[in-house]
DNA sequence: ACCATATTGACATAACATGGTAAATAAAAT
DNA sequence: ATTTTATTTACCATGTTATGTCAATATGGT
């Protein structure tokens, strides 16, 4: 069986790592070079850009060169389909919650 | 930095996985054995167990004794941190929706 | 007690992830 | 043209994951 959804495997794994979650926090408010995130971990800046990279892949975050900078942002409907993915069983446990609310009535 | 929600790291983790994520599908429908769940898959007997635990450490699922089987089913709120998790990122697409919409109108 | 069924544990292995350093590339500044 | 700055790649070590086989354990049926 197994869905066909590769996109969610690369979404997911991408957002299990602390760092990336973080990074992704980041560039969510503010546009950043790689060189500025680099300087807010403790790890390499080839760290960085591999986590970029994988983030990237996963469609969570754009680039654009700017000079010799490249310049990091969300991408546009980063988490969509993660979240539409969610939808389905956040309808299960939102139904088994206007359950209890109908039971405390 | 790094935020301390080691949570979220094997939920996503455990969601990354396509066998995990229909696994996932199938006990939210139905509570189902673990060999139940086997004869579904190509995979070993031994194999799925482990996916199991795996998602049992992120809370997805829980297990229960019935005779020598063990039932599996959707833990409840099982995703209920990464929904949480993905609701800041979710207004940030749904603003960027409603300027369009603006613009359209 | 014995056998069949269901599940997990131990161990092996291949693949992948993560992070480091150092070399390579690219663009800007001098 | 050379140097400096920004970033990526290549290479290496280590750790983790996915999966397999086979042994061990637990439960239920006869």
């Amino acid at each position: 069986m197994v869905e066909y959804t590769l996109q969610l495997d690369s979404i997911f794994a991408s957002l299990s790592d602390p760092t990336r979650r973080d990074i992704l926090a980041r560039v969510a408010q503010d546009e950043l070079s790689v060189g500025d995130l680099v300087k807010r971990y403790e790890v390499s800046f080839a760290a960085i850009s591999k986590h970029l990279m994988v983030m990237e892949r996963a469609k969570l975050i754009t680039k654009r060169k700017e000079g010799r900078k490249q310049m990091v942002s969300l991408a546009p409907d980063a988490l969509k389909s993660a979240d539409e993915y969610l939808e389905q069983y956040r309808q299960m446990w939102q139904s088994r919650y206007d359950k209890l609310d109908t039971l405390i009535k």
